[in-house]
DNA sequence: ATATTATTTTAGAATCATTCTAAAAAACCT
DNA sequence: AGGTTTTTTAGAATGATTCTAAAATAATAT
């Protein structure tokens, strides 16, 4: 693999890029830098325009087309999980705990609230022959 | 008012004009007849698409424009119910009580949930001085 | 290293649900 | 009826996301 131009250290660089490999994705420039700015400062939610915005900040020059197929990638490779909190758009959330959330919807901002915070007791049997595939619990908040 | 060229009965015609009104909408003839297929048959979920056809099978001749028109007016004026399952498209629910929902992804199919058949205990206080305007509970459902 | 093959990235077009526009139709008021 | 306001409409516009087919890059074999 013939690492080309990133501002990341060569050390970031391999972690990364093990981490990639370790989720059966090839390393690539683009993969490296997103992977980076996704999982580099603890749990996270993003849109695809605001990572778009973040990646050319940091120098990255990628496509929309990139963004959401690393997206998308990330997502199908468990590395993300897409979070259902507004139809206009779609939210990653780099947090894979079960887990519930706040939304600040005049923000489009999300918070984290940890699985064992709430308590969901008495959930119904599941009818036919379906099973609970998520559970996701939005506390929408206002001013 | 000039009662219009509709399947419904005189009575049923009266029924869901008192409704309209009651809600401060005018009386026309989309609005009868897509509140009778909303409202005749006990709670429901709807896109607007499906309803769109059913308008067209109930023989109604109505534009797209009309039928998001009239879901967003009767969602402003607290007949329905918008529900955030799918961020391809909105569903609206005939069910204004608190409650929650089964969502089967694979048809598109919403389940009512009561909201007193599940309970949350110990939900977190809400940050800063934002205030609670609601709690979703989506349940996804797999074969 | 180089050539070959397979995968990624890209720009731009396409798609799809939804909203907007401005003109025609219907409802309301007197 | 006549005048005014609200609705409806067809079609264009929007905005997020996906698709397409070609160019770039990575992996593999020579």
């Amino acid at each position: 693999m013939r690492m080309a131009a990133t501002h990341l250290s060569d050390q970031r660089q391999l972690e990364l890029a093990d981490l990639l490999k370790a989720h059966g994705l090839r390393t690539t420039v683009p993969r490296l830098c997103l992977a980076d700015l996704l999982f580099a400062q603890g749990n996270r939610h993003v849109t695809a325009e605001k990572l778009h915005g973040e990646a050319r900040v940091a120098g990255l020059k990628v496509s929309q087309a990139t963004i959401y197929n690393t997206l998308n990638q990330f997502c199908d490779a468990g590395l993300l999980r897409e979070v259902q909190v507004d139809q206009a758009r779609s939210y990653f959330d780099t947090n894979l705990e079960a887990h519930h959330h706040f939304y600040v919807e005049d923000e489009g901002r999300l918070i984290d609230i940890p699985q064992d915070a709430i308590a969901l007791e008495r959930v119904p049997e599941s009818p036919d022959g379906f099973s609970i595939s998520g559970v996701d619990v939005v506390i929408r908040l206002a001013k």
